[in-house]
DNA sequence: CGATTTCTATGTTGGCTGACACAGGCTATA
DNA sequence: TATAGCCTGTGTCAGCCAACATAGAAATCG
C-alpha cells in the first residue's frame, strides 16, 4: 500500500519546484553557464547549498529543468489556442516565442557558442523532428542555406513549437532525443564549470 | 599538527555550552525527570532536536551537565575566598548553597525520590567523602541519626562543599565516584523516560 | 609573457531543524 | 478492572543551511 503524502514530501517538492522554476527563468535570461547557484538560490529564496543537495550537481539541475519544461510542452497549448492555420515549418517557427521554447533555444544557442560537438547530435535531433512533424509538416521545407548549428537550433525549437501548436500526439515526439541532446551538448563544452 | 579552530567548532562548542547551561539551571530548578527537551531547548534558544544530536540521549546531556559542574567545583572558590575557619562537617554543609552543589543535591534527592537503589552506591560515596575530607574533617562528625538516603545526599553535598571551601587537592577527591554514582542513580530509577 | 595572488563558483560536509515513529502514562467509558 | 483513545516526551532521520576545500579564471606583479 502506498504511503500518504507527508509534510516532508510536500516541502521537498515545493523546494525543488521553486528551484527549477527560478533556474528555468534564469537559464532563459542569461544562459546556463552565466547563471550561478547564488543567482538561482536568491531568486528561489532557498539557500545555495540546497541546489547540489537536491540535484547532485549543476547538470542535475539542468536536467530537472529540461524535463520539467518538456512536460510543460506536452501539456499542450495555453487555453484558448486556435486551430492550426498552416502547415509550413516557417509558421511553426512563430511559436518559438513560447516560454518553454525560448528556454530550449537559449540552451541550444549556448551549446553552439561554447563549441559543443553539436554535429554529433544533429542526426538524432533531425530524426526527432521528422518523426514529430511527419503528420502535418514536411521537414524538407526547412530553409536549406542555414549552417548545421543554426539548423539544429531551429529544429529543436520547431519540434517544440510544432508539437505545441498542432497537438501532435505525445508518442509522435521523441522527447527523449531532445532531452539527451541538450544535456549532452551543454555538458560537453569546455567552460568554467 | 593540530588544526586551527574553525567557526564550525566554535558554533558547536557554543551550542553545547548553551544547552548544558540551560539544562543545569532547569535540572536544579525542577529536577531531571521533570525537565523536558522542549524546556531546555526553549531556554537555550536552540531547537529541540539538537539535544540528542549533541549528547546522544537525555542521559548524555545529564552526564555533560554533571561533568561541567564538577569542573566548576574543581576550579575552586570565587575570588576573595577566605581561609577555612573550621573543620567540622557541619560547617562544610553551609556551602551546599553553592549553585553547583545545589544541582547535585537536587539530583540526588530526585534519585532518592524515584526509588533508585541508592544504597548500592552508598559505600562508594562514603569512601569518596572520607578520602576528600580526611585531611581536614573527620567523617565521623556527621550526624548519626539520619537515614541512609538523606545521609548520602548530604555526603555528596559535603564532598563538594568541603572541597570548594578548604581547597582540598583535586587528587584527594574521587570525583569519578561521585559522577558515576549520580548518573547510575538517575539512570536506574523507573520513570517516564 | 610567466609567476603569483585574488576572485568567483562549484561540490562537500558538519551541524541544526522540525516532522515522524514510537513508548509509556493518563483519562474516560463500560 | 479491563479497554480504548489521547497526551506527553524521547529518539531518529530526511532536509536544509552555511562553512570549508578546491579548481579555474582573472587580475596583478616582476
Amino acid at each position: 500500500m502506498n504511503r500518504m503524502a507527508t509534510r516532508r514530501d510536500e516541502r521537498t517538492q515545493e523546494s525543488r519546484r521553486l528551484l527549477v522554476a527560478a533556474a528555468a527563468e534564469l537559464f532563459a535570461e542569461k544562459g546556463y553557464r552565466q547563471t550561478s547557484f547564488v543567482d538561482i538560490a536568491g531568486r528561489a529564496g532557498i539557500s545555495r547549498g540546497s541546489i547540489p543537495w537536491h540535484f547532485g550537481n549543476k547538470l542535475g539541475l539542468l536536467e530537472a529543468v529540461v524535463d520539467d519544461q518538456l512536460q510543460v510542452v506536452l501539456a499542450g497549448l495555453p487555453p484558448g489556442g486556435e486551430e492550426p492555420t498552416g502547415d509550413s515549418l516557417d509558421q511553426a517557427m512563430g511559436f518559438i516565442r513560447l516560454p518553454a521554447a525560448r528556454l530550449f533555444i537559449t540552451l541550444l544557442a549556448e551549446a553552439v557558442e561554447v563549441g559543443s560537438p553539436i554535429r554529433e547530435h544533429y542526426a538524432r535531433l533531425h530524426a526527432a523532428l521528422r518523426q514529430a512533424v511527419r503528420a502535418r509538416v514536411a521537414a524538407e521545407a526547412l530553409p536549406p542555406g542555414t549552417t548545421p548549428e543554426a539548423f539544429t537550433v531551429l529544429l529543436v525549437g520547431a519540434v517544440i513549437g510544432v508539437h505545441a501548436q498542432w497537438r501532435v500526439a505525445p508518442e509522435a515526439v521523441d522527447l527523449e532525443a531532445v532531452r539527451t541532446a541538450i544535456l549532452a551538448l551543454l555538458q560537453a563544452g569546455p567552460g568554467r564549470a
